[in-house]
DNA sequence: GCCTTATCTTAATAATGTTCAGATTATTGT
DNA sequence: ACAATAATCTGAACATTATTAAGATAAGGC
């Protein structure tokens, strides 16, 4: 009963000392501080201190800060593809035209998410991406893009000549002018006509809709 | 004559006390340094160091290390354009052959630049991008990309219906597979594969060049 | 109940960004 | 030419950081 003699229990709900779940804890709080802050502004004492733990805590549960970081990152990249997936919900069915629309709410999506929060966005890629460890034919938004294409081929909205390059060009071009929106390179209207411009690309000579 | 009082004179030229470009100098070692051991690694202390100056020189410069990174950034924004310039320049002439395989280098040196480079790269994009003051229009591969879809338009390359989105699709999408690339979320070969399917989008059912 | 292991803390170290007072050189006005 | 002013650099300091080492505390198996 008497608590008095450690005086850090304050925030944490457990038993204090041991915290119960670190790791997805530090994870979090990393995610946190990186949205407000970014990711060159990140302190792992911070992290630490702001979960209500000792700084050291950290290196029992990663070798050091950027293997943190990594982990941070893979888990916004899992944000993201979350994110995206929620979106295509909204626009369930059969027809051409939600397949139309999925299509169009896996790109918008993709960007809205990187708009909301441009920190995360640029931890998910750069210096601390999963990459080859994430089986870049695995990765959810990369599958979630493949569907979404084999859906709008279904209804024979893909010129066969660009079939074999349409998810890499699809994603490309997204990834790209996300990047370049938030950087400020592109306005961000640009977003718009990449998604126009690739239904056109895709349907080779087709008109924009929706 | 004596110069065996003043022991740092060595790496410098000039009077020593005085470096002369100082300016210059520390932006061209971070770029080293950055080239090395990558943006998130750059020490403010090391690059002064290695120009053989005191740390606190830098701040007569630059307000903080974040205003280094930035004049870094945009230094290495021109380089990337100069490489590009370069890469221009083995496919002189008016012909629609010359035109297409101007297109083709503009992207591949893009995107070859990023690979010989990656650290650099990065640099010029994300945290510390030049971005609105970069005058967007008036970026130098912006414009380099502009004039060359005038020329392929004049070969009648470009389908009317997708000439309005040409540009900013093209910048994104070679802007996109050179970051999934880096980030090892797409293979090497991506390169190639986007550049041909923009060539297919753009002349909307034509075959691939060159 | 004891022993091993996992987890956390405190204290210390080296390196970093930044500031400030003062030293050195360049430049300018006369 | 020369004094005064401005520009440039140094040295030592400070707070903060990542990281490590040695030891305290709790959990779980036997």
């Amino acid at each position: 009963m008497n608590m008095s003699l450690t005086k850090s229990v304050v925030t944490r709900s457990k038993t204090a000392y041991h915290h119960g779940d670190l790791d997805v804890a530090l994870i979090e709080e990393s995610k946190n501080l990186v949205a407000k802050f970014g990711v060159e502004n990140l302190s792992l004492r911070q992290v630490a201190v702001t979960v209500g733990v000792s700084p050291s805590a950290a290196y029992h549960h990663f070798p050091d800060k950027d293997a943190l970081l990594k982990a941070a990152a893979r888990s916004a990249f899992e944000d993201l593809a979350d994110f995206q997936e929620k979106a295509l919900m909204n626009f369930v069915g059969s027809s051409a035209l939600a397949a139309r629309r999925r299509f169009r709410a896996l790109g918008m999506s993709y960007v809205a998410f990187a708009k909301k929060n441009p920190n995360i966005f640029r931890l998910c890629f750069g210096p601390y991406c999963g990459g080859d460890e994430m089986a870049r034919e695995e990765s959810r938004p990369w599958k979630m893009l493949v569907t979404g294409l084999n859906e709008l081929e279904l209804s024979g909205e893909i010129h066969p000549k660009i079939r074999p390059y349409a998810a890499i060009l699809t994603w490309s071009a997204i990834h790209g002018v996300a990047n370049l929106v938030l950087d400020d390179l592109l306005p961000e209207d640009a977003v718009e006509s990449v998604v126009d411009s690739l239904f056109i690309a895709l349907k080779s000579s087709g008109k924009v809709v929706d």
